[in-house]
DNA sequence: TATCATTTTTACCGTTTGGTCAAATCTCTT
DNA sequence: AAGAGATTTGACCAAACGGTAAAAATGATA
């Protein structure tokens, strides 16, 4: 009844999953997207143990043996739809260059963050059920890859905090930040939409979310407070 | 293939859901938060339709019929912890006042609500495990007491910004920003465990989390710019 | 068009799931 | 101690689950 990851398949987006023979039919590629596709819809929204091969054969338009062709397990589905997400989730962090000024870089990560989050609010959600579930697939992830790039771009944060070119805070706690708020906006949909009283399918939002990011991170939310 | 929602329960605050004949038992007294807490691990890390009343069970120390003795379905429990949730979720907004300095009031609600994350950490996934798989059950909930809430208090936050002891920003937004940014450090710990290299059980990083949430939302993360 | 590999389907299988039922046990009151 | 009500349990069920086997249908190639 320990917190303890079982022997649950971990990814990298280093090890290439290319495991069959070299060439792949049109049907094969056709196939593989179409499902991958259904499983996407499915697995983001009611998690990898909600989520049933019937359901996902079907919004694939496909049996389930059939589907089975294809991935071996329902296993093998998430974790080929966590790989293929791993390098969208990064992509945003490793355009930090060292060389601009604070406030670019972080404004215009927050922008691609956030642009992240309104292109695939799917991936988001799929990525948020892992890390709820306990990241059980993606730990070794996680430990490595992300957490040496958060340090790499971390030191570039502390650098401009050592030249006083960024308030001193925690550049990782920074990184959270902006982290969460962007993909707040995918993960936690209904709960704005219902909010600010949005039909279901409306985004709208976003254009007002990035304007109070940038309000938050780039510009003075509190005015200058003087003592009475 | 719609989003649209079943006929799934929904759940308000103000309803109050006793249902029973008045007198409660000792023993049923135990045995309901004996299922309650059981059902709170399971749930949060699991979601709901990843938990099975056998796991809630063996984790009560009680026979599947037995458990089914106190609640008639595994959605009944559902509601019930959701239900209990609500006003602690609502809680720490509705203590801010109008009265207070604008810095005050919301740093303190940024504390009220990383604290809240602090020791309900189980509650927030659930909460979050909701959310993300559509607010299937809190959705009225969150249409009506919590867009009235949030209501209440944004028109307070427009009254700062027009007297101009706070940033024009959209209040709504603001709140936004706090709730996830807060409730991040619940929901993926695991990812923040992994990045700074902590331990399963270590949640040392809340101290640096409120300095973080600090600095962002009552300090200015950005010195004043200067062009060269 | 014959051949062969690829793709798809039908019919299953064993397990797990949420939930039921009636009988057995326990607890409390008198 | 006895009776009544509350509690607990073992045995069970139908449906849904992930997955398999083998045959049928299709596609590509010569």
């Amino acid at each position: 009844m320990s917190a303890g990851s079982g022997d649950m398949t971990q990814i990298s987006t280093t090890g290439k999953s290319s495991k069959n023979s070299r060439t792949k039919t049109r049907i094969q590629k056709e196939n593989e997207t179409r499902i991958l596709t259904a499983a996407l819809d499915v697995f983001s929204e009611r998690g990898f143990r909600g989520a049933t091969l019937d359901r996902i054969a079907s919004a694939a338009n496909m049996s389930k043996p059939n589907l089975l062709y294809y991935f071996k397990s329902k296993e093998e589905i998430h974790v080929a739809l966590l790989s293929g997400l791993l390098d969208v989730w990064l992509a945003p962090l490793r355009e930090i260059s060292p060389h601009g000024e604070p406030a670019d870089e972080i404004g215009s990560y927050i922008r691609r963050k956030l642009e992240s989050s309104r292109q695939f609010p799917r991936e988001s959600r799929l990525f948020a059920n892992e890390m709820l579930a306990g990241a059980p697939h993606i730990g070794t992830f996680l430990q490595t890859e992300l957490k040496q790039l958060v340090d790499e771009k971390a030191a570039i944060f502390q650098g401009w905090i050592d030249d006083e070119r960024l308030a001193p805070c925690d550049p990782r706690h920074l990184l959270f930040a902006i982290w969460s708020t962007t993909q707040h906006y995918a993960d936690f949909s209904v709960q704005i939409r219902h909010v600010l009283d949005l039909k279901p399918g409306d985004v709208s939002y976003y254009d007002e979310a990035a304007r109070m990011l940038e309000t938050l991170f780039l510009g003075q939310l509190m005015p200058s407070q003087e003592t009475s």
